[in-house]
DNA sequence: GGCTTTGTGTACGGCACAGCACAGTCAAGC
DNA sequence: GCTTGACTGTGCTGTGCCGTACACAAAGCC
């Protein structure tokens, strides 16, 4: 496992954090895994180190709506903490890399006896739901440009490269819109000189116009974790 | 304080009701009262007995936008069993009651001392998480007409009557939608006999067809809520 | 009674996006 | 090379809602 690591862990005084490892095993994200439908006992919670997952949840037979996205500031098994057995989303791989795999139980015991892990985990859950209440006002009101910029730069915080793959296909249903709309604008972005696509390879050109094109809501989700997590 | 009792607090053992109860103080909502503004200091839960709260957010100069609702099944203040002192939201109330308030310390204390209190706390964030996702994916695909039909019977539920008052202004902003867009759909309710409205008071004339009406999500709640909380 | 405030009903142009269809383009596998 | 599948770009019509404006009715205040 890269030394690199996940910052809730990381957080941890070096007892609780060498405690903790010793329950995990190091596991690998493939893009586009499926680590827990909706509605199913979650057996793992995940740290990422690498790559990051989105949070997906789904009405009747509409496409899944992206709700929330960790990478290695957070952990997938809010469930898990609130004492809840199942998932009441669906998470998927969206940035492929390593992750620290912890069972159901194990993360209870570890709860029990660490205080650190247990006061930081709730106010990590405290930034998911400022994201969730986010994510309803964004996809309300912005439209699918902003939005997307937004999309972006979260991916590219939680990728760590400029660089990540996503298909048009793919971001039409995280931001909950037809494919066509982001075509056309992530051309409007690639005009711009903002980023570069191609087939699914997308570069973040211009760091600084993304954050000026991206709604308010990227500023206010950065914010919320910093000021809840130092 | 009327003998019916808040959900949350009925069902603690009597030891630990007696003493949480003896840290509260029993306060009167009224209709429009701002319990917490966004970003404010929390320095009182609430746990309603009469009367319901809704839950606001609110991005840059759009007007609000309800993400949640929560009556005597529920407890206003999620901030601070994450061991947050900020709250995330605005909290308004929406039907006029009573409930019990305990401050914020008080709480912590009681947090400390009563296990049960600690998990069904926890476990209704999960149900108040369930929700808050069910509400962006409604918002994003659901008609105005049926998300109206669910609105009101949300707020039945919680109002324990048939009738509450309500403006379209209000709906409006709640749905986040136009004043205008709530005339139509609640005329076309009125039209089919669900409902009957007159400058502000809303009646229930056919609960089971305004069930019929609405959309899926609010059956998807009420299953959410009784799953968890039996 | 007149005035203001509050709440409701209707109308109309405009727009962002939906839904669908289809052409084009690149990459991989045989 | 050719075929296949994945991915992107463009063009249509349709529609649900927005923004705005305005008329009207009920309730409260002098």
């Amino acid at each position: 496992m890269d030394p690199a690591q996940n910052r809730l862990i990381e957080m941890l005084p070096r007892k609780d954090r060498v405690r903790l490892l010793a329950s995990c095993e190091s596991v690998q994200l493939a893009l586009g895994e499926v680590l827990c439908e909706a509605g199913e006992v979650v057996r793992h919670a995940y740290f990422p180190v690498h790559g990051f997952i989105s949070l997906l949840t789904r009405i009747e037979d509409h496409p899944s709506l992206e709700v929330g996205m960790l990478g290695r500031e957070g952990m997938y098994g809010a469930a898990l903490v609130l004492g809840v057995a199942a998932a009441p989303m669906q998470a998927m791989v969206q940035g492929p890399g390593a992750a620290w795999r912890i069972p159901a139980a194990a993360l209870r015991v570890e709860l029990e006896l660490s205080a650190t892990l247990r006061h930081n985990l709730l106010r990590y859950l405290f930034v998911v739901m400022e994201q969730m209440t986010t994510s309803a006002a964004c996809l309300r009101f912005h439209l699918i440009g902003p939005r997307l910029a937004r999309w972006l730069l979260m991916s590219e915080d939680r990728a760590h490269a400029n660089q990540f793959h996503v298909t048009h296909e793919f971001l039409a249903c995280m931001l909950g819109v037809r494919r066509v709309g982001v075509t056309v604008a992530a051309g409007e972005l690639q005009r711009r000189g903002l980023i570069s696509y191609h087939r699914g390879e997308v570069k973040v050109l211009d760091r600084s116009g993304l954050e000026a094109a991206a709604c308010s809501c990227y500023a206010r989700q950065r914010l919320a974790y910093e000021t809840q997590m130092p």
